[in-house]
DNA sequence: AAATGTTACAACCGCGTTCAA
DNA sequence: ATTGAACGCGGTTGTAACATT
């Protein structure tokens, strides 16, 4: 048995508002408000329309200092910041951007942001391979000075590198891979995943923002938002299931030690193969196409439709948030930042 | 100029949550 | 404690406008 319609479906008008609704609708509320109750507003005013949708038309388009369109370069990185870090939690979004409604927003990712962002991705991904190739080329020429006489001047299959090559080149020259590539992926795979000066830890610092209303989940989402956003330091999103995914690797010390670089490429490949999500992050790196190899799931950021922008961190986190809340004491105050302490 | 494809956005739908009776 | 109505949210759909062939 089903959920009892709001509303008759059959006695109800659907489809776009006309200029004489839109009147009638925000005429009484500004003049009397809602009255808390939208189901029975339309029968109060004479529209033939379901209470939800009256509702909606009066948040996304009547409300008084609505703005549609134009967004600015500020506007679009608070929107992906966020949406790297809490997802698609529209409502929270919209919170952040007086005068846009989370529909608008929701909206604006779906048809622009994200390819604009897929599309910047794509550029920075297409400069790293041309320059690693570049710098492949370059040895190669030198090795190729260097070939005593008689041997074979050219193999003939493509030269192109192995992981292992990768790790003896950029062991040898480390501003190919240095800390801040190694810190970027790391962005990518697991979230913003350890603070500059403090290391790894999740929602450690939690000050008391007025969220009248929000849900418990809400508050640790905001919060760990407004965060990041008022932070000029990577956000602080990782917790001990995080680390746990790179139980050898040196990601949470603030100064990665070059000897320590082979082992967590391993281990990064051996994320990809087992976690096919998060082979965005590392084909860039890898200098290949490893999305296109054939991998389950991730075989083309096209056919995906832009699924993947989740690999630059949100699933991880919101994993990690739920486990968080999970193992929160559940007498515990929220606003104990004990409990959210950072790891000593 | 017509057909077809793409984009942008308004609106709808269903489900989880909240809250009052 | 239970129940059901209403709310709020996020995903999805419908469609008009625009672009391309």
């Amino acid at each position: 048995m089903g959920r009892a319609p709001c509303c008759d479906k059959a006695s109800v008008k659907k489809g776009p508002w006309s200029p004489e609704e839109d009147a009638i609708l925000k005429t009484y509320i500004e003049q009397h408000g809602t009255g808390g109750n939208w189901i029975a507003l339309p029968q109060k005013i004479g529209l033939k329309r379901c209470g939800k949708s009256c509702r909606l038309r009066w948040l996304n388009y009547l409300r008084p200092n609505i703005r549609h369109g134009g967004f600015s370069e500020e506007e679009d990185d608070i929107i992906c910041s966020l949406y790297i870090s809490i997802g698609s939690r529209w409502s929270i979004i919209a919170a952040q951007l007086p005068g846009r409604t989370d529909n608008d927003i929701k909206n604006y990712w779906n048809t622009r942001l994200k390819k604009k962002l897929l599309g910047k991705q794509r550029r920075e991904q297409a400069d790293r391979r041309a320059s690693l190739k570049q710098e492949i080329m370059t040895k190669r020429e030198i090795n190729e000075s260097f070939m005593v006489p008689g041997t074979i001047p050219h193999q003939e299959s493509p030269y192109w590198p192995d992981v292992q090559a990768i790790v003896m080149n950029q062991n040898q020259d480390s501003h190919l891979m240095d800390q801040e590539s190694i810190r970027d992926l790391l962005d990518k795979l697991g979230g913003r995943l350890y603070d500059d000066n403090q290391g790894p830890y999740l929602f450690t610092k939690f000050n008391n923002y007025s969220l009248e209303g929000s849900s418990r989940q809400d508050q640790v989402l905001y919060t760990n938002s407004v965060d990041m956003l008022s932070s000029s330091a990577p956000m602080r999103s990782m917790d001990s299931t995080c680390c746990s995914q790179f139980p050898n690797s040196n990601h949470n010390r603030p100064n990665m030690s070059q000897d320590g670089l082979e082992s967590l490429l391993v281990e990064l490949g051996g994320l990809a193969c087992s976690n096919p999500q998060h082979v965005e992050g590392l084909e860039s790196f890898y200098g290949m196409d490893m999305a296109a190899s054939g991998s389950t799931g991730a075989s083309s950021a096209e056919s995906n439709s832009w699924g993947n922008i989740s690999s630059l961190g949100y699933p991880q986190l919101v994993s990690d948030y739920e486990t968080c809340l999970q193992s929160m004491p559940q007498d515990s105050s929220f606003e104990d930042s004990s409990f959210f302490g950072r790891p000593q």
